[in-house]
DNA sequence: GGATTACGTCAGTACTGTTGACGTAATTTC
DNA sequence: GAAATTACGTCAACAGTACTGACGTAATCC
């Protein structure tokens, strides 16, 4: 408080850039990328009267069916409270069902039903066609490279969380079996 | 109500995957890496009390030091209300100036000060960590693919926005003078 | 039988986003 | 020069998603 005045640092007027040691390019790209591969299904979710985060628990559940509420925790990085509304909702409108655990009676399997499963692949739809049209002229070069990129972006520690894929009958590129 | 017990969806048991004609596999890696990609900074940003949404403006006013509130909005796509908050605590910090517009004494020219400017560079340098160990043993070409797919990942309208980058003194790839 | 685990839920709070309306100063238009 | 428009700031009200902490219940483990 001794400095009011000439504490207003004075405007920088130089732009900020990779010259700074800094990859801005990138930084940027990845942010204008995943913000128009976000909006598609955002526009859909409206209509339902849900957010992102339905979309996030509707995706895992049907990539994983059966996955309990703690192992889907664990995948969204989110709090039981903040998982809590939106899986009630998705269970009431009959996207979801839980599943009593066969083992252990405590925990719920959480399954999609028809009406889950094709509004998953309706919201994946878009994002798809998305990725396609900026893979239109990628050879299988090209799409490894992407996909190497991603996966190393991913922390260390979770990019095990990637390869719960259960069973791919078309197996590509896959550690099991 | 008619039907209370059937409309409950038999669940399925079965994973979706990119045998549905869905490119399951880059939604996925695209989501975890995004997740892990903005992590870095909201630690740093945490301390501050500060959230997302400032570290965006951060960003920009740096990136594009002179832009005006409109200009900004139209970058983030948001309204002016979501902003205001969030520009009001990053100027009472004496993070980002305003300056009467040159031409027209309407606008509020943006720009870093000092302090707004060391910030912008403490959160993108994790980010850049991260990125630069993504690429560690890609070459020139497998990054100009990935930079050519999260380009074209980004709405076509919109492409526009991304080359808005004012003199870059090391001049590597713009379509500018 | 007691501790632990898995889950559901309640209460309170924070951040980021929305729409709509209003005010002010500056610029443009007629 | 008066009127319309533009750029910005601000107020109010609300929604979605996230958080922490605490408590209860049923099932499992030891």
């Amino acid at each position: 408080m001794t400095d009011r005045s000439p504490a207003t640092g004075k405007p920088i007027r130089t732009a900020i850039s990779d010259d700074d040691g800094i990859d801005f390019a990138i930084i940027e790209l990845f942010f204008f990328a995943y913000r128009d591969f976000t909006s598609d299904p955002d526009q859909i979710l409206a209509d339902y009267g849900f957010g992102r985060a339905h979309h996030r628990v509707l995706h895992f559940v049907n990539r994983r069916p059966g996955l309990t509420v703690a192992e889907l925790l664990d995948v969204l990085k989110i709090t039981k409270q903040s998982l809590a509304r939106v899986l009630k909702q998705l269970i009431d409108t009959d996207h979801i069902v839980q599943v009593q655990g066969p083992r252990d009676r405590r925990q719920r399997e959480l399954y999609p039903t028809a009406k889950g499963r094709a509004l998953a692949l309706a919201l994946a739809r878009p994002q798809s066609r998305r990725i396609r049209a900026a893979l239109e002229d990628s050879g299988t070069t090209e799409r490894a490279s992407i996909e190497r990129f991603l996966e190393a972006m991913v922390n260390p520690e979770l990019r095990a969380q990637i390869n719960i894929v259960p069973a791919q009958t078309s197996g590509k590129k896959n550690g099991d079996h």
